[in-house]
DNA sequence: ATGGTGGCGCGGCCA
């Protein structure tokens, strides 16, 4: 059995503890952090090697930033897409053993129309560039992380006032739609297809409460890998803890 | 439509 978790943990530094109970709770063989807002130089690595991992990271001051974490040592670190000149840490490729993972933080879009949600569509195209070449190199490729889409509307608690926003607009949802056309299948939905299966819960408004999500933490998986997948779970335990993440680990297991 | 909460870092941005 083979354990891989993405879990988007909004700072690191805070959420360490958490990070660190979590992983010796269900000892995965690679998680893949977001949003540790931490630059490389104040990285809590001890912490994480004391815990049994090694682990690398791509992170800047106050925004973005991603890691993985493995017991078995990752090599062949690439930290940027082809063809984006781009200071914002949110791309985080790693070997572990015979997988290719590629760990992403994608561009939340702030709002439909922005500045910003021309830089997430243009990223999205990029990225989509960049996968259908590295299937061409590895067979066995996971693309995880916090995506900011939700792929349908069975993964969102309110479709009719989500329609057209940020996170569900057409235009994200079809960028998503296209990546996964080069060769990649949502793994959740392998087994199943309900409505009402979130994994994050804006801090606002008691929305995990209420169970007011959004599906956005996603583990795409390769054709070779899609056979090989035994399960996949959203672990909410960790949202209802004290100072929790907004959002919560998936997990998936070979 | 707005603002609700949280992180960073100490005013305002970002999510």
């Amino acid at each position: 059995m083979f354990k891989i978790a993405t879990w988007n943990v909004n700072s690191l530094r805070v959420r360490l503890p958490q990070v660190l109970d979590w992983v010796a709770k269900h000892k995965p063989d690679v998680l893949a952090l977001q949003e540790t807002k931490v630059t490389d130089d104040k990285f809590p690595g001890l912490e994480i090697e004391a815990a049994g991992y090694k682990v690398v990271y791509s992170g800047q001051k106050t925004y973005n930033g991603v890691a993985v974490l493995s017991r078995e040592k990752a090599c062949d670190i690439v930290t940027d897409l082809p063809g984006i000149d781009d200071p914002q840490r949110r791309v985080l490729g790693v070997t572990v053993g015979d997988l290719r993972i590629l760990n992403l933080y994608v561009p939340n879009g702030s709002e439909v129309d922005s500045d910003k949600y021309k830089y997430k569509l243009d990223w999205l195209e990029k990225l989509q560039a960049y996968v259908k070449q590295q299937l061409s190199v590895y067979p066995k490729l996971i693309v995880l992380g916090d995506f900011n889409i939700a792929p349908d509307d069975r993964d969102v608690y309110d479709p009719k006032v989500w329609a057209g926003h940020i996170l569900v607009s057409e235009p994200e949802r079809e960028a998503l739609r296209k990546l996964l056309k080069v060769g990649l299948t949502d793994s959740f939905r392998l087994f199943n297809d309900e409505a009402g299966h979130y994994s994050w819960w804006d801090y606002r408004m008691a929305a995990f409460p209420r169970d007011r999500g959004l599906r956005l933490d996603l583990i795409l998986v390769s054709e070779v890998l899609v056979k090989q997948v035994k399960k996949v779970v959203i672990d909410k335990e960790p949202r209802g803890l004290d100072r929790p993440s907004d959002h919560t680990p998936v997990v998936i297991e070979f």
